[in-house]
DNA sequence: CAGGTCTCCTGCTAGC
DNA sequence: TGCTAGCAGGAGACCT
């Protein structure tokens, strides 16, 4: 499932091969992964555009084109590719933009839970992208800033964490990381999070997702980029899918829980309650 | 308003 | 071997 660091490598593999291109058609082949636009709308307005800059804020990529931008959620397995026009349309590919240089992007996601929008510069998004909290590489982010979005919350701190609103960028792998290494159990009450544990959090979020930037994100479970590029920081990953395996830390066997609703990966012992 | 639960969708796995 | 039920999961809809 592609977070932060996985949609930062997309967005810095896909610049250079899409700048300046300019769509010529668009086949949509899954109407329903269109947001507040009919799907006939959505392809005509994109016909024209050119590639001017590929943005990113939390989980979504931003496509800046002529005049327009196309907001666009990978959720769990959405992934570009650009292939030669001539290439057969493969199963699982929902949206094809055809480019001015033979080539066309293709977007490819098995299970069809991705969204893309089209606005305006100067529209608002009907989705969650408008209301995203700060991400920890924003000046504004701080633990101050995390400790008043959450200290009056009575969620896990599981759940404060992956609410996109509260803070952007962090999904269900990082989360779990982020609390392993701030030694926090994941189901504790967002309320009882103290000053020095809310300092580690934020501090911990910045730390982690830069090294899963530079490493290339991760390629866990079902996600993986196209175009032969491989992530690493997979290998980083202290808890999460470690489950019956002993803590780095500590050699107590990981567990597997749920919390917030998703499965949760910690270490009893060095994350207490 | 806050928090919980269901839904979307498909591939994979466990179990028979 | 072949079948099915169950599961995973980000964000939005819906409910309490």
């Amino acid at each position: 499932m592609p977070e932060l660091p996985e949609v930062e490598t997309v967005r810095i593999t896909l610049l250079p091969l899409l700048m300046n291109k300019k769509i010529v058609s668009v086949q949509l082949l899954y109407d329903k992964m269109i947001v507040n636009n009919t799907p006939e709308s959505f392809t005509s307005r994109l016909v024209g555009q050119t590639f001017r800059g590929i943005e990113r804020r939390g989980k979504y990529l931003i496509f800046i084109l002529s005049n327009l931008k196309m907001i666009s959620h990978l959720r769990m397995e959405g992934k570009y590719y650009l292939k030669d026009e001539s290439i057969p349309i493969e199963k699982h590919e929902h949206v094809i933009f055809t480019l001015d240089t033979g080539e066309s992007l293709r977007y490819h996601d098995t299970r069809k839970f991705g969204t893309m929008e089209l606005l305006e510069f100067n529209q608002i998004s009907q989705t969650g992208f408008s209301s995203l909290g700060f991400e920890p590489f924003d000046d504004e982010f701080s633990w101050i800033y995390l400790k008043e979005k959450l200290a009056h919350s009575n969620r896990p701190i599981k759940g404060g964490l992956l609410d996109q609103s509260v803070i952007s960028g962090l999904g269900n792998i990082y989360v779990d990381e982020v609390l392993y290494s701030s030694k926090i159990h994941p189901a504790r009450l967002c309320s009882s999070i103290r000053d020095d544990e809310f300092k580690k959090i934020a501090e911990n979020s910045k730390v982690i997702l830069e090294k899963a930037i530079n490493l290339g994100g991760a390629s866990v479970h079902s996600f993986s980029y196209g175009d032969g590029i491989t992530g690493r920081f997979q290998n980083e990953l202290n808890v999460h899918t470690h489950a019956d395996e002993p803590c780095n830390e500590c050699g107590y066997v990981i567990e597997k829980m749920k919390v917030a609703g998703r499965t949760t990966y910690y270490c009893p012992n060095c994350q207490r309650m």
